[in-house]
DNA sequence: GAAATCCATTGATTATTGTCTATATATACT
DNA sequence: AGTATATATAGACAATAATCAATGGATTTC
């Protein structure tokens, strides 16, 4: 049998001329003629080398052999159809995948949005990727995912990123601090404090960092923590106080109060980002439709960022 | 998906460049420039209307619908492989089926080969009809079935037929008949006995009946009864006497004895017959190759036809 | 930075497939 | 015999597939 002359057009006919018994009523089906279909079921028992079909008084009846193709080619073009509608749905984007990279600190409010999405495309496989700034900028620049969430987009020509959730960056202190119970504070009353700080290259410790030479302030002590977490507790626990994403907090909030420091007004956003030469999955293309028509519903308003209603006009369009 | 413009060639080189890894190694394998492949797996992945492929990094990577592609074309090209095989051997016929045809009293010794063939030969389905020789005659004129067994062939220009087995016929009678003590008889005396009859059509009762009125005796009394069995049963119920093959006794040598009746020679043969018109399965030819190589293993010899050392070629030479 | 690989593209050629019309041949049904 | 109906065959043509050689761009390797 010579397996690579064989064509689906022609399994494709020797089905329908099977499931008919009739050669002239399938060819009429497939909108041949009846020669042509003749001549194709002669070309498949030519490539396999084994007559398939016999007229048995007046009827077509397969020969053992074209029963086990039959079989066969229904399998075979079955499996192919299903294909094809996989195909569909991936196209159209309600079954696939894509990667999503994340910061750190985007972690804590990401999977709200991401959970509703998954509830409704269950066929849409979401992989998350979780690093620094650094290592999610690397991710970027190997274009090794397809969208990404930054605190601070990088300034890349080819790429294009919209806000999509506020991020305030607040000073917390133990509850029992003494500062803890002030109505307003200004920096300096804490500047002989201990701070505890994300690594350099996160986006809040170079927000911080760029704070503090702006307003010319020098911290007196400072303890370098990689975690979020790690920097919570330790506030908990009296090591110091911090600067972190309001996000962080949640957990936190019975152990660790924010202090009414005014002037100090750190706003940032993060971003949904993509790189232009990067053709987005369409699965990728829901997720941010869905992020601008349901974000509102999965959080608390005061986050939501001012152009999610342009969300996909600013990414996609 | 444009499922009517696959390939399975397409298939072949798709699988071939995954497996590679590598574009120009898999063209080098499959005797093919590295133009060409990368035009195919283009191609295919036009029909599809999906890349199949990326470059990350220097590697060829599969895309999602590449993979499930790639799964999907494993699964087929292997099916169609085993199809192959199977094939091979229905060709060889290692593998297939055919029907074999026989005269009623053929059942009583034609398993004692046919087990041993499927022993041998267990992919080979035989598919058995039974029936007097009217009926065997019916299918055979239908060209109903592959192989028949007859006992006096049809007389047809269309068919070949070999000798296989000899079938004497013999005479019985109850083992308390008072002729069954005599050393000699004539046919003369038994001309007063009642005979059991086959049916008009059966060879058994058409021989009989020629050899009759070849010797010009006419039988006083008779009982018509449709099958061996039931005229041995009866015959050693003291029915009667009868004339049967002698190859249907076999059950029944502690009721009846063969009367030994001079000048009472029927000795005919079962034969196999096929029509030439009708090309032989190869596993019906490998049955009639394994009959003349094991026939004599299987058999008493006394039963052996002259010519089966030269049943193949006579029947299909 | 030169050489070596690897891949994509172009343009051209040939072989194979898909398809038709017209005709012949069976077979079954009056 | 005569008329449908179903298949097969032959001859012709267009479309598609399969292939190559030549070339240029990218990336890796030395």
């Amino acid at each position: 049998m010579q397996t690579r002359h064989l064509t689906f057009r022609l399994l494709q006919v020797f089905v329908q001329v099977v499931r008919c018994g009739n050669i002239s009523l399938a060819a009429r089906q497939l909108h041949l003629t009846q020669p042509t279909v003749s001549q194709q079921l002669k070309r498949l028992a030519d490539t396999l080398g084994e007559p398939l079909l016999s007229h048995d008084n007046g009827k077509l009846t397969l020969t053992p052999v074209g029963e086990a193709l039959y079989e066969l080619c229904q399998d075979t073009l079955g499996q192919f159809d299903s294909f094809g509608q996989f195909l569909e749905d991936y196209r159209s984007g309600l079954r696939g995948q894509f990667s999503l990279a994340l910061v750190n600190t985007a972690q804590y409010i990401l999977p709200r949005i991401i959970g509703p999405f998954q509830a409704k495309y269950p066929n849409i496989e979401v992989r998350l990727q979780i690093g620094n700034r650094q290592q999610v900028l690397d991710y970027f620049e190997h274009q090794a995912d397809d969208l990404y969430v930054f605190s601070h987009p990088p300034s890349s020509a080819s790429s294009r990123a919209a806000r999509i959730i506020n991020n305030p960056l607040v000073i917390i202190a133990p509850k029992q601090h003494p500062l803890s119970l002030a109505k307003e504070l200004s920096f300096e009353q804490l500047s002989a404090e201990r701070f505890l700080l994300r690594e350099p290259g996160s986006a809040t410790r170079m927000l911080f960092d760029s704070w503090l030479l702006n307003q010319d302030f020098l911290l007196s002590s400072s303890l370098q923590m990689a975690s979020n977490e790690a920097i919570c507790v330790g506030v908990a626990s009296g090591l110091g106080l911090a600067v972190v994403s309001r996000h962080v907090l949640a957990g936190f909030l019975n152990e660790v109060t924010i202090l009414p420091v005014s002037g100090f007004e750190l706003h940032s956003h993060w971003h949904y980002v993509r790189r232009t030469g990067h053709q987005l999955p369409m699965a990728a293309q829901r997720f941010v439709n869905f992020t601008q028509d349901n974000l509102q519903h999965c959080l608390d308003p005061r986050w939501l960022a001012k152009d999610l209603p342009m969300l996909t006009q600013k990414l996609l369009g």
